[in-house]
DNA sequence: CATGAATGAGGGTTCATTCAT
DNA sequence: GATGAATGAACCCTCATTCAT
C-alpha cells in the first residue's frame, strides 16, 4: 500500500514535471522534490529516467484507452461512437493537461525505442477510430471511399492539435462541447454518405 | 559568400542532425561534424544551441511560408485554395523530411519561448487556412457556423499528424496526390454549405 | 549463540563475497543477501563496511595464527619448522580461496588504518618465520649472515606470490607438498649453513 | 607535443594519487587537481576511470621491462643476470614509490580484464626470471630439480613482498644493494648446483 | 575567420547507512 | 532483535561554450 502509494506519487510527480520543464529539461531531483522523496527513492521503483517516462505513459494512457473502450460498448451508432471518442480524448486531455502535453510533446520524442512503443500503444488507441469508421461503413452510414487508416490518423490529427494549443489561447474561448462539436460537424458532415443525416 | 555558405552549412547539418537525434540529443559536435567545420566555428555564427534551433525553424518554415503564399495569390476559389495549402504542406513535408521531423518534434518542445516563438511564427502558416476558411464563409461557399479557428487548427492537425507517420508506414501507401485528396474531400464535404458542389 | 550465528554467518559471507568483488565493488546489500539477513542486521554487528573487513580479517586468520603455533610448538628443529609453516600457509590458502584473496588483494589496500592494522597483525604471523630463522641461527643451522627479518619477507613473499596465482595457473600442476619441496629446497639450501646437512 | 605533455601528466598526476588513495578512493578530481587539468580534459585523453588505470600499468611498467631486458642482454651469467634483475626491480620500486604502490596494490584487483592484462603483461616480466634459471640450468649452474615457474613466482613474490612495505619499516633500515645481495645470497645457494661456486 | 583543445558546471545514478515498524 | 524502504551525499562523466593559436 505504501509501496504502491509512492510509486503513483512519482509517477504524479514526473507527469507534471516532464509537462512543465520537458523530458530532458526535467532533473530527477525536480521529480523527487515534487513528489517529496529523496532522489534515490526514486530508483527504487524505476530503473532509470528514461523508465519513468515509458511508465508515465503507459500507465496514464492505458486508464484512457481503457475508459473510451467501456464507454463506446455501449453505443451502438458510429456516429455517436465517434463523438464518444472525440469528448473522451478532450476531456482526458483537459482533466490532465500534465498528461496532455506528456502525450503529444514527449512521445513525439526522437529515441526508436519510443518510437515503436507509441506505435504499438497508440495503434490501439487511434485504431479505435478506423474500427469506428469501418463499422460505419459496413452499415452505409460512412463513405465507402474513405480510407479509414487516414481518416483516423486526420480525426485524431485534428483533436491532438487543438489540445495541444489548449493552455495557450483556447483556456477561455470554447468548451469542451463546443469544440467537440465543431470537428463532428466538420467530420460527420465529411464522411457520411448522407451528410444532412445526422443523429438525433 | 563563403560566410554565407558556412552559414547554410550549418543550418542544413543542423536540420539533419537534429531530426535524427533530437535537440537535446543532438551534440553541437555532431552539428559541427556533419556541416564538416570546427565546433567553435559554430559559435561564429550562432550565440548558442538553441539559436541554431530557432534558426534552422525560421529559415527553413519561412521558405515555406513565403512559397506557399504566392501561389495561393495566384487562386481565387477558396476550395482550391484549401487543395493548395494542403498539398504544399504535404510535398514539403516530403520533401524535407528532416526538417518535417523538426518541426513536429522539436518545435512542440519544452521552452516557453519556443513556444511564444511558434506560436507567433506558425500563427502565420495556420492563419493562412482561417483566412481561407472566411474568405469562403464571405463568398458562401463554405458554411457560416464553422469556426475559422477551430478549423484551421483541425486541418492543420489533420495534414501534420499524416505527415508525422510518414516514415513510418504511409512511405509507400500513399501519394500525396492521393492523401490530399482524402483529406480535401472529407474536409470540403465537412465544412461546405453544399457539399455536392465541387470544384471542377 | 544465535546472534553468534548471525555474526559468523555475516563474517563468512562477507569474505566470500569481498573475495569475488573486491571490497569497494562489493554492496553491503551482496553480504547481507549471501548471508541471508536483511542489509540493516549488518549494522547490529559491526559499525560499518569497512569495520566487517577488519573482522573478517582478525577472525579468520587470528586462526590460521593460532593453528600454526600449537603446530610449531611441538617440533624442535628450524628446518622442519619452516618445512610447517609453508605447509600451513599453502593449505589455509588453498582451503579457503576467499579468505586468501580477501588477505591477498583487500589487506594491501588503501587506508593507512588497515595498513597499521595489518603491520601489527601480520607482524605476528610473519613475524614466526623471523623466530623460527633466529631460533635456527641460535642452533648453529642457519647462517649467521641472514637478516631474520629480510628473510621473513623473502620466505613470505615467495608463499604469498605463489597462492596468489593459485586459481589461475597452478590450480592442477602443483600439489601443495610439492609446492611446499620445492620451496623448502630452495630456502633451506639458502639459508642454512651445511646444505647438504637435511633433516631426515 | 602538447598533448603529449597533458597524456604524461596525467599519467602522472594518476599514479600518484592512485598510490596514496588506491584506484577506488581516488577521485577523478583529484587527479585533474594533481596534474593542474580540468577535469574534463582527462576524458579527452582516457576513456574512463578503469582506463586510466591501465594505461598507468601500460606505460610505466613497460618501462621498467625494456629496460631490465637491455641490461639483461649484456650479461651472460645467470647468477649476475638474476642480481640484475633484482636490483633494477628495487631500483625501480624505491624510485617510484608511487609506481611501487600502484602495481603491487591495484594490479592485484578484481577485474578479470585487469587480471588477464596483468597476467598477460607480468608473464613477461616475470617471464624473465624462469628464462634466466633455464638459462643456467642449460649450462648446469643451476639445480635442474628446480622448476623454474615455481622458482620465478618465489624470487619475484620475495622481492615484491620486500618493496611492498618499503615505507613503513625498511625505509632506512637497509640499501637496495643490501637487500639485494641477501635475497641474492639466498637463492643463489637455493638454487645453484655447487652453492660455494660464486659470482666474483 | 577558423580551429579544436580545454574548461567546469551540471545531473543521473549508486549505495552505505538509518530508522520506523 | 530484525527488517528493508527510504535517504541523500558523493562521484563519474558529458558536452555546451570559450579562447589561445
Amino acid at each position: 500500500m505504501k509501496a504502491e502509494n509512492k510509486h503513483s506519487k512519482i509517477i504524479s510527480a514526473a507527469t507534471k514535471v516532464f509537462a512543465k520543464k520537458g523530458f530532458f529539461t526535467a532533473r530527477i531531483s525536480d521529480i523527487a522534490k515534487e513528489a517529496k522523496v529523496a532522489d534515490g527513492t526514486i530508483y527504487l521503483y524505476f530503473n532509470n529516467k528514461y523508465d519513468i517516462l515509458l511508465s508515465v505513459f503507459e500507465e496514464e494512457v492505458g486508464k484512457i484507452v481503457e475508459n473510451t473502450e467501456k464507454l463506446l460498448s455501449l453505443e451502438d451508432d458510429p456516429r455517436k461512437q465517434l463523438e464518444i471518442f472525440a469528448i473522451q480524448h478532450l476531456l482526458a486531455m483537459k482533466k490532465n493537461r500534465h498528461l496532455a502535453e506528456v502525450i503529444q510533446i514527449e512521445l513525439r520524442q526522437t529515441h526508436k525505442i519510443i518510437k515503436e512503443y507509441r506505435d504499438n500503444n497508440f495503434s490501439n488507441y487511434t485504431g479505435i477510430i478506423a474500427e469506428i469508421i469501418r463499422n460505419g461503413q459496413k452499415s452505409g452510414i460512412y463513405r465507402s471511399d474513405i480510407k479509414p487508416d487516414l481518416a483516423k490518423r486526420a480525426f485524431f490529427g485534428a483533436l491532438d492539435e487543438i489540445s495541444r494549443v489548449w493552455n495557450a489561447s483556447l483556456e477561455t474561448n470554447y468548451s469542451v462541447k463546443e469544440i467537440a462539436t465543431q470537428i463532428l460537424s466538420i467530420f460527420l458532415a465529411g464522411i457520411q454518405v448522407d451528410p444532412s443525416n445526422l443523429p438525433e
